[in-house]
RNA sequence: GCGAGAUUAGCUCAGUUGGUAGAGCGCCUCCCUUACAAGGAGGAUGUCGGCGGUUCGAGCCCGUCAUCUCGCACCA
């Protein structure tokens, strides 16, 4: 089969991903007798969404470590899955039925949720298709979607019985409130960010008509739900005015002046309103006063009947620019100034989270179980144990402060999309929970309620779902684990999770509280923190700054027409989009070249560097991409060089090899050992730098130059062992290259791996031969040959002391040139054949000792090379001038270093005598140069 | 306010037991040599953020300052 001349990736992708897939490839391992158990689980995508390049980053790393393990044999699962996104995908269906004036409300809950599964079902695989365009290798046959009935059933169980050991309570509680949404949300949920805003200062009166007090506020609506003013109980100032009473300004109330120790003196006025019902101090504040908290907002915030009767109704922000008038109009109001404040916003929809008073679920975070220990403090001691392990671990620190300072959780949503929480009230307000109606049914007939029962219509926060993720992809089953199944006997906890530091709380956190607490076993060993991919300048790439890249179009290639299309439509603000437009231009004028799926791969892989965002760097992708080709084309040239030869498949038959072959070989074992050492350390980085150089620095750039001499010049055993082992080489960088670039190496593979004498034996499969189930490289320290290694860093000085000559002197490289070589004979004539032809040389003389005449001298240890060609002596001089200078420099340095007293004495013994080494060596090299440049002189 | 990270070549970044500063891209010169011009050969480029300390020796360890980024918590 003939090779294309360069690497052309979407036909090859195209090809074997289906194979594999339908193949069977990916399945999960279950392999009970196996000890060496590899998993891991799929951050779980939004079924909304679409691949960003966040996902790729992701994907690429798990990918690369599933066939990294799955090669090297043990039983492996990369569990699939997608997420219901409670929130997130209500909105869109929302916003879909915005569009055509429908309200979720005018269809009802049954027809919205029946609307919202259709969309999912046509949405929902969108991402998954995206990641099969990756190469990515999870056991899709397991996929998972958290409202699927099993894990719907878990969430239930895992409710009910959370519920049973008090660690799940409903209450009424303050919690964010998104007023557009008309929904509870997490503390995680809320994103403050700093906003201008107002300070205004308001006169509240004394009751007994003497003089008022001044308060400070940013929300002077809230003012309305004020029950009392407090002071410092130290605040001297105040003393006597403690248990007096105030006008409240606008209501026709008074209240009391309290002292509290929340109050800061020092702050404004040392005088502070407080509103249980609408700030989360102020509840406790009030909460320790015993003062009941008066609401006066609507659930959509507008005032409502608690307020006067002239801003009922009304926005909080009407509400606010009317109180401020009236204030002003009464002479209550003291001063505006401006003020920069921190505002809470719903990170959904960006409204500002109002603190409600409302009815909600919650997790007892820090309550002690029946154990003993709290949820959290299960937690804290997984990872204080180093049973689960942080990569890098300073992210330790982030697990632990959230962990340590954590609030209970509220997990209600006021939602149609998720789990309804498994709770049945009575008529007169009591409350079951049950796994089933039937169950609740037969609880309240017990406790004597012969009535109906009403479900509770709220949904759980998606992320408790989430949360049961570990296991509940796994099939657990409350009767575990009397009742198991393979899978989650081998996978239960999964070997590492790959993450984004954004979801640690969101996610990582819940999901060992939960998994520690329901199945009394970690969900994973280790925890791989990496960064996030931001943009060339290093922006955070957002549809709405126009700087998202598409993974697909880095695969596939887009035009600008098409990128910018892409870009500017669907904006939540359309102003942008010319500002969008132009910048796109400028910066792609001629769109986005398609670099390929395993050029993406390999540039993710080599830009995880510990602890670090990415600044994409779409040039980064392109060097890879022509990385793959190089690897393209050195295997196209092994191909043309023993496809139809002998290439030493007969064992009968004598092989011979040079030092060039047992060099690359030993040098391959090193390789081999160093990624075994980064896929341990998940230095992906590291990893992808070390297969990169061997394969272009060494492999390409000096063993097949090396090759191409014995493929000419030797024997018949020289020729096949030089064939043999340049197969075999190559063979083996595939396999180890396999994990990050798949696809090129599969389609290498099938080529090379038969003159390899590599097919796998037919008939241990069904299927055919593939790279993806070979056995992954192995170091064989035996085959490290020093004696090897130190010949080609001989050979490799000369040549390139020869083309640095060439350079130097400004030797055309079509020209050939004669050389001599003086030093060891026997040596050098080895080298010779090699040198000649890596240095372009006519021929390589080697003699004893180098003969006079104007000709330039490299010095390389005790060899010394001479270009016999006619040159300016001047010029050469000048040359050799700088060299002497050079060696002059390192030499003082050394000397220097030597003659320090303190430095012979208390270094250590090898350092001072590698510096001798250094020192001598240097000395004798200048001597020579030295003395070549006397001879010009001459 | 608490905490974390960053600062190394023009750009993006490696540099993990302290021992002669590296890569990719870009730049300059030359070359279409039968694997590869998505290539080959050669070359230039650094007071490793500042200051101080430990050490025979510091990009690396300690202290401090500066600048930037990101979490967490926030005072009405």
């Amino acid at each position: 089969m003939e090779l294309a001349k360069s690497f052309e990736p979407a036909d090859i992708e195209r090809r074997w991903y289906p194979v594999w897939e339908s193949s069977g490839y990916f399945a999960a391992g279950l392999d009970t007798t196996k000890q060496d158990n590899f998993c891991i689980l799929l951050p779980p995508p939004n079924v909304t969404g679409t691949l960003h390049m966040g996902h790729g980053f992701n994907q690429a790393i798990m990918d690369a470590l599933t066939r990294y393990h799955r090669m090297r044999g043990a039983n492996t699962l990369w569990q699939p899955g997608t997420d219901h996104a409670g929130i997130a995908t209500q909105i869109v269906v929302e916003r879909q039925l915005d569009a055509q004036g429908i309200s979720r409300h005018d269809l009802g809950r049954e027809k919205f949720l029946e609307k919202v599964w259709e969309w999912k079902e046509y949405s929902g695989n969108t991402i998954t298709r995206q990641m099969r365009r990756l190469g990515t290798s999870p056991d899709w046959t397991r996929e998972r979607f958290t409202m699927d009935a099993g894990l719907s059933k878990i969430v239930t169980e895992t409710f009910v019985r959370l519920y049973k050991e008090g660690l799940i309570y409903r209450g009424k509680r303050l919690v964010n409130w998104d007023p557009k949404l008309l929904t509870a949300v997490s503390d995680l949920e809320v994103v403050s960010e700093e906003e201008d805003g107002s300070m205004w200062e308001i006169s509240y009166p004394f009751t007994c008509g003497n003089g008022s007090l001044t308060v400070a506020t940013t929300r002077p609506e809230t003012l309305l739900g004020d029950v009392a003013v407090a002071v410092n109980p130290e605040d001297e100032r105040y003393w006597h005015l403690i248990g007096k009473h105030v006008h409240l300004p606008l209501t026709g109330r008074s209240i009391p002046v309290i002292a509290d120790a929340y109050v800061d003196k020092e702050f404004g006025t040392g005088c502070v309103k407080i509103t249980p019902a609408h700030d989360f101090n102020d509840w406790q504040v009030g909460h320790r006063h015993g003062m009941a908290p008066l609401s006066i907002f609507t659930l959509d915030a507008r005032i409502n009947e608690h307020g006067p009767e002239k801003y009922r109704g009304m926005d909080r922000y009407e509400a606010r620019k009317a109180i401020v008038a009236d204030l002003e109009a009464e002479g209550l109001l003291v001063s505006t100034k401006p003020h920069k404040l921190m505002v809470p916003r719903g990170d959904r929809t960006g409204v500002v989270i109002e603190p409600m008073l409302t009815d909600q679920w919650f997790v007892a975070m820090s309550k002690p179980g029946a154990d003993g220990t709290s949820i959290a403090g299960k937690a804290l001691e997984c990872v204080a144990s180093g049973e689960i392990k942080f990569v890098p671990e300073n992210w330790v620190n982030t697990y632990n402060q959230w962990l340590n300072n954590i609030q209970d959780w509220c997990i209600s949503r006021q939602l149609w999309w998720g789990h309804q929480i498994p709770a049945w009230y009575s008529d007169d307000g009591r409350c079951w929970v049950a796994h089933d109606e039937a169950e609740a049914y037969e609880q309240a007939r017990r406790d004597g309620y012969t009535g109906g029962l009403e479900r509770d219509p709220d949904v759980l926060d998606t992320w408790y779902s989430s949360a049961l993720w570990p296991f509940s992809t796994l099939d657990w089953t409350p009767g575990w684990p009397a009742k198991s199944n393979p899978a989650l006997d081998l996978y239960l906890p999964s070997t590492v999770l790959v993450t984004g530091f954004d979801i640690i709380f969101f996610w990582v956190a819940r999901m060992v509280m939960m998994t520690k607490h329901i199945t009394g076993r970690i969900p994973f060993r280790h925890v791989y923190v990496h960064g996030l991919i931001r943009d060339a300048e290093g922006q955070k790439m957002s549809k709405s700054k126009g700087n998202v890249l598409d993974p697909i179009d880095l695969i596939d290639g887009i035009d600008l027409d098409a990128l910018v299309a892409k870009r500017t439509t669907g904006l939540m603000n359309p102003k942008q989009a010319a500002q969008i437009e132009k910048r796109t231009r400028k910066e792609y004028p001629s769109g986005i070249p398609g670099f390929g799926t395993d050029a993406l791969r390999f540039t993710f892989l080599s830009l995880a560097s510990p602890g670090r965002d990415i600044k994409f760097d779409m040039q980064r992708c392109e060097g890879y991409r022509n990385f793959c080709n190089k690897l393209w084309n050195a295997t196209r040239f092994v191909l043309m060089n023993c496809e139809g030869k002998d290439v030493g498949l007969d064992e009968s038959l004598p092989v011979a090899f040079s030092p060039a072959d047992r060099w690359i070989v030993s040098l391959l074992q090193r390789t081999e050992a160093e990624v075994e050492k980064h896929f341990a350390d998940y230095r992906f980085d590291l990893l992808a730098k070390a297969i990169y150089e061997f394969v272009w620095d060494e492999y390409c750039d000096w063993y097949v130059e090396l090759a191409k001499v014995q493929l000419q010049n030797g024997d018949a055993a020289a020729q096949r062992a030089t064939r043999r082992n340049l197969l075999r080489v190559l063979e083996t960088v595939l396999r180890l290259a396999h994990p990050l670039i798949p696809f090129i190496t599969e389609e290498l593979w099938q080529t090379v791996a038969p003159l390899a004498g590599k097919v796998s034996a037919g008939g241990t499969a069904a299927h055919l031969p593939t790279i993806m189930l070979q056995q992954y490289p192995a170091t064989r320290p035996d085959r490290i040959d020093a004696t090897a290694e130190a010949w080609a860093a001989t050979l490799k000085s000369l040549v390139t002391a020869c083309r640095s000559l060439r350079g130097e002197m400004n030797i055309s490289p079509a020209q050939k040139v004669p050389l001599v070589g003086a030093g060891d004979v026997a040596a050098m004539q080895g080298f010779a054949p090699y040198l000649a032809a890596l240095a372009k040389l006519s021929d390589v003389a080697a003699v004893a000792t180098l003969p006079e005449g104007d000709a330039p001298v490299q010095v390389v240890g005790d060899f010394r090379l001479m270009l016999k060609i006619e040159i300016d002596v001047a010029a050469e001089r000048e040359r050799l001038g700088k060299e002497i200078a050079r060696l002059e420099g390192e030499i003082a340095k050394a000397e220097k270093k030597l003659a320090t007293p303190s430095f012979v004495e208390r270094a250590p013994a090898p350092v001072v005598a590698q510096e001798r080494e250094r020192l001598a060596a240097f000395q004798a090299t200048l001597a020579k140069v030295a003395a070549q440049r006397e001879r010009l002189q001459a």
